[in-house]
DNA sequence: CATGAATGAGCATTCATTCAT
DNA sequence: AATGAATGAATGCTCATTCAT
């Protein structure tokens, strides 16, 4: 995470001490309880500071505002995820492209659903306007974690269209957001997870298993 | 839309007079220019009523709260997308799997993309729990109008399987979703729409073609 | 009832129709039952409208305001209670000294728990300062009427000095309004009833039974 | 007073500091000071904020709304008048009835004419239905200090009736008020105390006493 | 005369933020 | 560094009252 925030996104001091480490520490942990337990309209500055155990004047000395304390717990939970790709994409050293599909859905699948509150409280912050730079971002490491997987699978001769990745990317991430986002179809999250990897490898092989077939689309 | 909301969310009385209705026309109108140029939180009751160029007590004489608002206009937007699939899908007699494919994604990316602005603010108002009932009817409603549709296909012989249904729909709208959020994704829309069908064709042949039948595709 | 009240609490205009009449008398029930059912903190003019079944703006056809609305309800019913008052102590022809005493209680009491809840109703609208000469007034009748009656009274040679009568008149309203609305001591009506008797027996007696007494008070 | 209030009316917090301490005494005695000058209609708040010389988030820091102030002050005025009757009655070792008549007559006088202003707002303040359990206990207090002293009262053998305290209480408590809120009455406060004293001795005496006992008075 | 749509001052309350201690 | 008392702009909402139709 190279992205540089707008000054009153940023962190006011780096604490040097210990104890000032885990003040920040505590009113971090504290802003992601507050957001999961009462949700974005009851995420208080008072009431991070009270559940951190921290004053309020404490927590002004380490972060400007409260965007900027969405701003880090969001940056931190977005790069949990894309790190999590990352490695696994990494990982993968002559994968099928149906391995490939497997593996970014496995990978994404349980970053996201090892914890639904999270994830449900990361979309509502996510929402946002100052926070889009962060998500595009982090969806551009998901898609070059993607691309550089697919260019070390041999079914794939060329560097794969920008087009192609994006798609799958935007389809795999949104969708999951979707159900996710849908209290009704909680239960189908398994089904959906199956439903999710078969989609991937037919569009993948769709796009580029061997003969012309980029040329007829 | 049959649903019955919450009486807090429901309009509080039905003009009689011709002016009435103006009046409700402005404040309905004034809440979406309003949510497309503040955003959600910067949409506030008497933000909104200065905006339809009314009084506050007037707008609180149509509608009982902030909720009602968003919820009426979240409620007019699902709605438009929702009747635009509908009828688009029950217009297909005897469709492909690609027409179905093609069919479902052009109509809903043309619902979306008319006006993105608008989209993108029902992203935004539809993050409220409240109306996460509406989405979720919203959704079920697509899944059927593409279920009957596939139905209707000489390829499908017998009803879809749910989670394939439930998958393509989440995909298609969540994939949107995550493309119109991202101001920088702006650009790839066409190319988005390309794949997007050609991932929906590849999809709903791998999951309905019992053999090779691409070359009738 | 010869007050002059402030013009801002006179009605506008007395209604000379018969269909006027009967508006004037709805709303003027409706704002009793309005009062009774909700409270005075619930009384709006929007609501009296409404219950009487006139648009709001007949209701201001008729009284300046909520103010007036008030003064009415309370004058008709002050009126109510002093009437009664006035009446039963003329009948009195040559009462004893207990028989004004209980003459005066039991209507008293038979005019204010006759309908308890619109007794307190009567305490609370009252309450307004703009009320209180209208109660005082009425206060003045009761006093008079007592007085009156006592120098009917054969025990009684001269006059009533005022503070007996004032005494005796605040403490029968006082506490019979004391005991209305305490809502722990509805019970003890009745006893109360019998106690508020005797007590009015004894300081009858005592103010004005033979012998040089007040000589020595 | 050991009542239990709902927690919307008691204060949100106690003040450590001692600004705190000050500001919580300013915000209650301004609480007190517009009620008196304003009266119940125009107790807001801001107003009382305003008065106080804080801030209306600074009274929202110490008390939940506008129910907490005024159920603080009128526990407040109550528990002195109560805790002055009951201090006079216990010291009253061997009283006669009239020596309990007189005390009680004289305390309760004194406590509420002491600033009859403030008694005033006290009725005003009380009538609001969420005080009506205060007033009650009150009450209570003041029929037990009175029960207690009677019960030392050699002329009285046996504990005395609920009936007859209660009344007495009422009526003292009921008359007063009347005389009170009668701003026409206002000059008969000297002469009404008298009386009251005297009906309150024959009240009793009636009561309790078997004989003509009046040559003991 | 009656209607009811419209008004807007006013109120209770919240919460991000500052600053003296 | 940490505290927490204080701030006050801003928000949702009510209701007495007016006036064009």
């Amino acid at each position: 995470m190279t992205l540089i925030p707008p000054t009153r996104l940023k962190p006011r001091k780096n604490p040097v001490q210990a104890r000032a480490k885990a003040t920040v520490d505590a009113i971090f942990e504290a802003t992601a309880q507050v957001l999961l337990s009462e949700g974005l309209a009851r995420l208080t500055t008072n009431h991070v500071a009270t559940r951190a155990g921290v004053s309020i004047g404490t927590l002004y000395q380490y972060f400007p505002g409260k965007e900027a304390l969405l701003y880090a717990l969001v940056e931190q939970l977005l790069d949990q995820v894309a790190c999590q790709i990352e490695e696994a994409c990494a990982a993968a050293e002559r994968p099928t492209l149906d391995d490939c599909a497997a593996l970014f859905v496995e990978t994404y699948f349980a970053a996201k659903t090892g914890d639904p509150e999270k994830a449900r409280a990361l979309y509502l912050a996510s929402s946002h306007l100052e926070m889009s730079a962060l998500v595009s971002r982090t969806i551009v490491r998901l898609q070059d974690a993607a691309a550089q997987m697919l260019r070390r699978c041999p079914e794939v001769r060329a560097a794969p269209p920008d087009e192609v990745v994006t798609c799958w990317v935007a389809v795999v991430t949104g969708g999951t957001r979707q159900i996710l986002e849908d209290t009704n179809s909680a239960m189908l999250l398994p089904g959906f997870h199956i439903e999710l990897t078969r989609l991937s490898s037919a569009y993948l092989r769709s796009a580029f298993s061997s003969g012309p077939k980029r040329s007829d689309g």
